[in-house]
DNA sequence: GCCGTTTTCGGCCCGACTGTTTTCAGTCG
């Protein structure tokens, strides 16, 4: 088994054991040895495995190390599967139900027999549910519409979308007088490629005017809680959104805690108690003595006072960690040592190579994606329309391709814009790993991006194969979109990032961070080591039109996330440094 | 189930909201 597809065990062995009423601590272990095992590279967990050394990974102790060691070389854990059979898988469903967690959906198995979603749902009608102890009509009723709108509420949403939601919600809040400072917390702010609701924190001094604007704004389908401190409403959408309101002292550590993410928290709150201090929410108090951390932040007694995430970080003797960097993988002892890096910023970018025209599938021509690109002041722009062979999406024949080399030749020389563009493609991987282009037409172009388009179905070594000899063409400057994924859509095809990434590095080629909010694709949780190992990136929109080049922003946030700099990238070098790399091919 | 310059046993991050209670459990983040 791979290191992912024994993490997924690990996860459901500790939903399992909370639907069985087991220590909610031994749950959390499972959960979290399977973020440890996602955070490994698949070669570095076969190596550990091989000489033993599991347990000496922190958070893999006795039982886990065997257990992944068996799914590792077998594939089976009889432990699980008996677990697993154990358990009606109804039960396990309805933990999406929001309101239900293991302790109730164990009652109502326990005292009704219910087993399915569907059974819970008569339950709910007929009145049974609300006769039980602990629940009631409210409960019942909840649970029911909870059900209905499972499919919608579950639902993750792309980072674009939420962030086109969140971002006038945020200038709304900051423009309210009772208001001073207002930011989109959680997800969002970190960057993830998904986001499963939106948090906003205000730090107010009057907050139920705040909390009146906020439940009516325009799409608010319902107001599921509303409270002195939090008030939260889902839009017609599905997506849910929480308002926190804080006193102005306490914003830096409401902001910090609510963005989380969960590890991130857990580790700073360690570090705070290793120095004798509390950190929470509500502030950073000595650790020790009477109260809770919130009575002694209200007393204001010995408290550590923090005007901004900065002052906090520093209160811990770190550096500020960037939001992008806050998932538990290393930033806070990046931060302690003062190596966290100098991330990529917007600005950086100079310009970007995977974009198509009405050539092949793109909707604006080329001199309109050329008038975009130098209105966002990029130096340059690479055209990489679709090869032969994608014939669905008008792929330029070898003849089409020359006239539209030579058409951007004409319009460099014609001096019509300050913006630069290079002649590239969007040459596909044919299933055999050739590309689609012969070496003589490639020749002709400043650069040439390879893609997977078609046959996706190969198994991970004949796609991993295929891949690496399109890396192995000399033609070759950058691969696109490395897995072909579609988020919450579709996933990508199988192949082992590790020997791509070598043979990327040992050919001297780039791969792409397709830029596209739908993709991500590398993903950034390979960014991080692949740069370290001497990868070079190309942050690329894959634009389909000029509102598309817009994209390599959600390219940058993911690009952060794997902790690159400038100098890991491409397209943040300046023009001439581009057109010499380019020429060294 | 994991972990250890207090501990090999006894902790494990912390607080708000809701609905059910009449002081609190469960859920959520």
């Amino acid at each position: 088994m791979t290191k992912n597809e024994i993490a997924d065990v690990l996860t459901e062995i500790g939903t399992l054991l909370e639907l069985k009423g087991e220590n909610p601590f031994k749950t959390r272990a499972y959960q979290a040895g399977a973020r440890v095992l996602e955070s490994m590279e698949q070669d570095e967990l076969d190596t550990l495995i091989r000489e033993e050394r599991l347990k000496s990974v922190k958070g893999i102790g006795d039982a886990l190390a065997q257990k992944i060691g068996e799914l590792h070389s077998t594939g089976r854990l009889e432990f699980f599967d008996k677990l697993k059979a154990s358990i009606e898988p109804g039960l396990v469903e309805m933990l999406d139900v929001p309101g239900l967690g293991p302790k109730k959906i164990k009652a109502i198995h326990d005292q009704l027999g219910v087993t399915t979603i569907e059974g819970l749902a008569s339950a709910c009608t007929d009145g049974r549910v609300a006769a039980l102890a602990g629940f009631g009509e409210k409960s019942q009723e909840k649970i029911l519409a909870g059900i209905r709108n499972r499919e919608a509420y579950g639902k993750r949403h792309m980072w674009w979308e939420a962030g086109a939601i969140a971002t006038p919600i945020v200038a709304g809040l900051r423009a309210l007088p009772q208001v001073s400072q207002a930011e989109a917390a959680g997800s969002l702010r970190r960057g993830l490629e998904t986001v499963g609701d939106l948090d906003f924190i205000v730090a107010a001094v009057d907050v139920a005017p705040v909390v009146e604007w906020f439940v009516t704004q325009p799409g608010v389908q319902e107001i599921t809680a509303r409270g002195e401190t939090k008030a939260s409403v889902r839009f017609v959408s599905g997506l849910q959104a929480d308002l926190r309101l804080v006193p102005p002292e306490q914003f830096a550590f409401a902001l910090h805690h609510f963005t989380g993410s969960k590890d991130h928290n857990v580790l700073m709150r360690q570090r705070a108690l290793a120095r004798g201090l509390s950190l929470s929410e509500w502030g950073l108090v000595p650790a020790e003595g009477e109260g809770t951390a919130k009575a002694k932040a209200e007393g204001g007694a010995h408290g550590v006072k923090a005007k901004d995430e900065t002052a906090l970080f520093a209160a811990l003797d770190l550096r500020f960690i960037p939001p992008e960097l806050r998932e538990g993988l290393g930033e806070i002892e990046a931060a302690e040592a003062g190596e966290l890096p100098r991330l990529i910023e917007l600005a950086d970018l100079r310009g970007a190579f995977h974009n198509h025209t009405t050539a092949s599938d793109g909707r604006n021509t080329l001199v309109e994606m050329t008038a975009a690109a130098e209105a966002l002041g990029w130096e340059y722009l690479g055209i990489a329309d679709h090869s032969k062979s994608s014939v669905q999406a008008k792929g330029l024949s070898e003849e089409r391709l020359a006239a539209q080399v030579a058409e951007i030749h004409a319009l460099n020389a014609s001096g019509r814009f300050k913006t630069h563009v290079f002649t590239g493609t969007e040459c596909d991987i044919l299933s055999d790993g050739r590309l689609d282009y012969d070496d003589a037409m490639l020749a002709t172009l400043d650069y040439v991006v390879v893609s997977v388009h078609a046959a996706f179905t190969q198994s991970s070594a004949d796609m991993t194969a295929r891949i690496i000899r399109a890396i192995e063409n000399p033609y070759t400057t950058m691969l696109g979109h490395v897995t072909g994924r579609l988020l919450l859509r579709r996933e990508g095809y199988q192949v082992d990032f590790t020997q791509i990434i070598d043979a990327a590095i040992a050919n001297d080629v780039i791969i792409e961070l397709n830029a596209s909010p739908w993709r991500l694709d590398m993903d950034w949780r390979h960014w991080r080591k692949a740069a370290e190992r001497g990868l070079l990136c190309a942050i690329n929109p894959d634009a389909h039109e000029t509102s598309g080049l817009e994209h390599v922003r959600a390219g940058i946030n993911s690009a952060r996330k794997g902790w690159l700099t400038r100098e890991h990238v491409l397209n943040a070098r300046p023009l001439a440094e581009v057109k010499r790399a380019f020429g060294a091919r």
